[in-house]
DNA sequence: CAGACGAATGAATACGATTGCAAAGATATA
DNA sequence: TATATCTTTGCAATCGTATTCATTCGTCTG
């Protein structure tokens, strides 16, 4: 048996009657700091109880202007970083009042297992597509995980005075906010660490050419290899994609002689490159070659990878993320700031120790 | 040098204004199937380009009556299984015009490493709190992912006119919409298989004791078992959760003889559970013993776990998910359906495949 | 007890759109 | 050309709430 199509909405004013007072008394007894006499409250919530009324949002927002909403746009969720940022992002945002509206700018990776290329300019419309669904939403704020904003967008999010952050990836040209770790000192950080413990033909495998993150990386652990006068001994692309990463290893692999050790521009490819070496190439980890990580995601630690990797602190910066933004929500637009937060390289197993 | 605090919006009246028409004429441009002719609408749209305009979804939707938001409430992200699914479900429900509003049941973890319990009755009214929370949004309709729902709450939705679906969850007791993968045939899948293969003594480690896939699986398994007369040589409990399992882990493997196969009531566990078989008990998967999962998430197929294990088929769980919720929406409160999905069982190197 | 002052209240308006309605315009038919 | 029919168009009401303003009420002080 079919039920009311249409359920007709309790509003203020229902509450208001049955409470015997205005409209404006049952408003008031739901806004923090308005003037209202606790017997009237008392009455109002005794009513509003009995009907099970709670305030419209949506028409709230439309008369302050605040939705307490916020727009989040990540491009894929597969890497775990993600999925643990996202989980910190909306925990906190949600401790402070404050909703996710979720948006994923990258389809799933099509059946070919071809690259996904999330940065590239095709993309870029689509991107720009999205935040402009976003901003009609009316959020008090968008954050974007791993992804770049067209100039012109930028422009326009600030235009409608709307904060952007931009999560673990910064954008030099554009006044845009940003938190990432600080790549360039984790890439030299690596390199160090390899030139101490005596490795010798040090290799690397690059992330998406265009991502930040992956040329902070490889900057910086250029930087200390240069520092040790240690050349490079081979480079390869796995553009932050398992399947990419793996066809990298199987080249790196075939070198004679073999790296004695490779940094990989995150530990999703990582997982891997360590698949590849260990059960395609009979290779063993780290007596044969060595290789190290960037992010520290959970199963990192697992003792299958047991992966030296270093460490992005998500949560350091999932709060800093919303600290500034709510920062700059609450006193409209403010200074472009980017931080970059330092992270430590975490010793485990993957890794020699030792000269060799 | 700090911009306008207020930036005044740009309304529809603005762009009337300009391009010398109606405020209506600018809606009924914004409106499919809405009666302008393309003479004006060509005006509106001009105008709108030049001053950047886009309509405010939050003031249509309180005429409408319809947000094209859905809340989807997670209990956690850890398990590999959900952030697959939620993009998933956010790409398709983005596909039909809708957008996601996530919300997190649980905190992270506490340090402590304590089991998790999402499902207890303490829980519940911080569940029954964040549903709230939602509907205060004017959702159009809520998914919830590994999640059950008080019946007073339930009630509250269906009064509210917002259609609900358990997404990998059922529950009987109340009249709740469900989308799951067949769990019972799945551990019966299972069952069979390890009798096939000559296994005799079979081990189960349980999810969460409160979860309806847990008890699902479990029952297929002891079925089918039950009907190859074999009887479960050993279970223990592991809650979802990574640690807890292989706490379980390390009490099977004291055992003596030890089983010479288990199952385990999702991946995530089972991960814990190879990781301390191979690596603190140095015994060899499935020499020694036979694993088999639940899940097939991505990890699942990476060689340094191959795992055998029952698909859960995300896909057409979503797909089912999400054109039944939206029928829900269009056609008002409908029958609740409770939808069951075959899954294959996947296999891979994890159990042994002949005769020992 | 009169006067003053702050708190509490309700009426009215605004937020930015959609939409029913009636008038006006365009097109077709006789 | 006059009439009928179908499209367009603008006016005005509406969605559910916050908030200004004027008013009333209560309390305190001299």
């Amino acid at each position: 048996m079919p039920r009311d199509r249409v359920r007709e909405r309790i509003t203020s004013l229902d509450v208001a009657r049955r409470a015997g007072v205005s409209q404006s008394a049952v408003s008031r007894t739901f806004t923090p700091d308005s003037s209202v006499s606790t017997k009237t409250a008392e009455k109002v919530r005794q009513a509003a109880a009995e009907l099970s009324y709670r305030p419209n949002i949506l028409a709230r927002s439309l008369i302050t202007g605040k939705s307490h909403i916020i727009g989040v746009l990540v491009s894929y969720l597969d890497n775990f970083f993600y999925p643990d940022a996202l989980e910190k992002l909306s925990n906190t945002l949600q401790s402070h009042g404050y909703h996710v509206l979720i948006f994923m700018a990258a389809q799933s990776k099509n059946s070919a297992g071809e690259v996904r290329q999330s940065d590239n300019s095709d993309d870029a419309a689509a991107i720009d597509k999205i935040v402009g669904e976003i901003l009609d939403y009316q959020v008090d704020g968008i954050i974007l995980a791993s992804i770049s904003l067209s100039s012109t967008l930028a422009a326009q999010c600030q235009a409608a005075g709307v904060p952007v952050i931009l999560f673990n990836r910064s954008q030099s040209g554009d006044y845009i906010s940003s938190v990432t770790s600080d790549n360039f000192a984790g890439g030299i950080k690596v390199g160090e660490y390899l030139a101490q413990t005596g490795h010798k033909r040090p290799a690397y495998i690059a992330g998406l050419a265009t991502a930040s993150t992956q040329r902070d990386r490889e900057a910086g652990f250029m930087t200390a290899l240069a520092a040790a006068k240690l050349p490079l001994y081979w480079r390869g692309e796995g553009h932050y994609d398992y399947d990419a990463a793996a066809r990298a290893a199987r080249i790196m692999a075939a070198l004679d002689p073999l790296p004695d050790a490779v940094f990989i521009a995150n530990d999703h490819m990582t997982f891997a490159v360590m698949d590849v070496l260990r059960y395609e190439c009979g290779l063993s980890v780290p007596d044969d070659i060595s290789v190290i990580g960037y992010d520290d995601v959970l199963v990192s630690s697992w003792p299958a990878y047991n992966l030296t990797t270093v460490r992005q602190p998500a949560d350091e910066m999932v709060a800093e993320t919303v600290s500034l933004l709510l920062k700059q929500i609450d006193e409209g637009q403010s200074d472009v700031v980017r931080k970059a937060i330092d992270g430590p390289l975490i010793l485990r197993g993957s890794c020699r120790t030792q000269q060799a």
